[in-house]
DNA sequence: TTGTACGCGTTATCAC
DNA sequence: GTGATAACGCGTACAA
């Protein structure tokens, strides 16, 4: 195989100019459909495929769509990905992912990157939180659309995807108090990350709509993993009152958590219930099978990539700013049902 | 913020051409120390960026990378992109993912479509099987590099990185043999599938290297979900003699069958042991933990991009061929340790 | 050391 | 309906 070929190629072997087949190959109406069946013919004759580069050069709009993302090994922003790419391969974007391990000097040089790259759009779950958001600010002013999701930050010209991480709070604690839980503990991750504050208050909402007592002994600030969960219901099971609940901000502080409890033979949901956030996919093959507050990343993916589709097709300058929050779904499982 | 800056309006500012400009911006050797400074201030100062699609044309490489899986959120292929961006990401490369669906069609569509955006390189895990493979090379005859990785298939000119499937399930199948088991069920996915038959053949050599009888009955298709194993299982156990433990080439597919056996009261590992492949999450927090083979998909995708810039790196037109093969790590776990 | 001129592949704006 | 030409932004022989 030779070198690709171009429109002038096959310019050459028909003896017109690059621009005729230009415009035949695009269906430009002023064209007179012999010399389009030509163009055709010759273009598949010389295996002839449009350079994406050139066109893309040309029009200022590479077809690109980057997404930024802490880990795009974690379920769920793998999840969000795929509802993503399946949003916007139909309408011809690429997307191209990055991952910052939540570094914030890593995040803005990908996103400066991507901006360089000429992308038509960046969707960033973001590791900035309300205190430094004003150095990512000076990044993304003046570029293409943006599209926070999940971890989002509020700027008046940026628009959010995230889910009701309130209510998913509420519900769950809700749901822990009408089982008949007493003394409700909170596992939360940030208090500096809207998700993780806005979880937290539906928690102390749901108490207090109840009338049950928020006792800060049972709020615990801790990583997102197994260790962390362990250590923080010994923690709680050492103090003078133990709960006999957890609402968990993370699925997989909570895993710790079960499994120290049943280390120490408390039974789940017995003795102790609890409700995990994420629906990671273990918490419904364990045993018991774990409740946990779902929140449909699929879905998210592809709310995130219709807002940028909205953003660009509305190409009257004006900047459309949309907060779209979807729905939170506490699926109830084993760990959260007592028994009457 | 009105256009974005380029060479040329740096060149008015100063007065100079924008040759000299592109030369002070890539540490070309030709020019006075005066001149760059200079234009590096101006740089700045009108917050110039380069255009990398400019950039991508004129040199005819666009420094994007397509990564093409079946579903971006299964464990394994997010964990292998991990991989390949931590990889890649470094020498400036980003990388486009795309889904397959495992659909023949759409995969053929993909990388025609990323050849044409003129990607630097493609890394496939194919759903394509020998019978249909020459479909396949059609498309990928002359263009960019190929790397195929996981789900490979066989051609001259192309290398792939995959982890010793047969190994693993020789190792999985010896030790279960050296735990006392004696009548070793195996779950498959797909004959056609090289990776499936390798650890299909691992298994019968296993068997056969320590004289254990191989039996047919034992051998279950089936698809890799939970459904699937539970049927599977209750199959098996409802055999004349019924096995004593499987090696399952999923996790998904064994899961569902150790849900069946507990819920027949089978206890593993005391009456019957199960070792899996993949090392999916759940497997070590189940009660009791799921021995599996660890196919280490961070380490394979950096070895598949490695693979990919050793091949542009050596520009000597010089095709290179490699067939890495990474060791798959059998990891034991409670399900398949019998107590003395 | 710097400027001139051209090309990468395509599309758009003129003419004719 | 078609052709000539410029332009997208950049890099690089070649000249000076």
């Amino acid at each position: 195989m030779s070198k690709k070929a171009t429109i002038y190629d096959i310019a050459k072997e028909l003896n017109i100019t690059a621009a005729t087949v230009s415009r035949a190959l695009n269906n430009n109406p002023k064209i007179s459909e012999k010399t389009r069946d030509l163009v055709l013919a010759a273009a598949t004759k010389l295996n002839y495929k449009q350079n994406r580069l050139a066109v893309a050069l040309k029009s200022g709009k590479s077809n690109n769509v980057g997404v930024v993302v802490p880990f795009v090994n974690k379920n769920f922003f793998a999840s969000v990905i795929r509802g993503i790419e399946e949003e916007l391969y139909p309408k011809g974007f690429h997307v191209i992912i990055s991952q910052t391990y939540e570094e914030n000097d890593r995040e803005k040089k990908i996103i400066q990157n991507l901006i360089n790259a000429q992308v038509d759009g960046i969707l960033v779950s973001t590791s900035f939180t309300k205190e430094n958001k004003d150095q990512l600010h000076q990044v993304l002013k003046k570029s293409s659309p943006f599209v926070f999701f999940d971890r989002v930050l509020h700027f008046d010209d940026i628009s959010t995807v995230t889910i009701d991480d309130y209510q998913g709070g509420f519900d769950a604690t809700e749901h822990l108090i009408n089982q008949g839980c007493k003394r409700i503990a909170h596992f939360n991750v940030d208090q500096n990350i809207e998700l993780y504050n806005n979880r937290f208050k539906g928690y102390k909402d749901a108490l207090s709509k109840h009338g049950v007592a928020y006792n800060s002994d049972y709020v615990i600030t801790l990583k997102s993993d197994m260790e962390a969960g362990k250590q923080a219901a010994e923690k709680l099971m050492k103090l003078p009152l133990p709960p006999d609940a957890i609402f968990s901000s993370t699925d997989n502080g909570l895993l710790g958590a079960v499994k120290y409890l049943q280390s120490i033979a408390v039974r789940i949901p017995e003795d102790f219930c609890v409700v995990g956030f994420s629906n990671e996919p273990f918490t419904q093959f364990l045993e018991p099978s774990i409740s946990s507050v779902d929140q449909s990343p699929v879905e998210m993916g592809k709310m995130a990539a219709k807002v940028f589709l909205d953003q660009i097709e509305s190409n009257q300058n004006v900047k459309i700013h949309k907060d779209v929050v979807l729905p939170a779904k506490l699926i109830i499982r084993e760990s959260s049902i007592k028994h009457k």
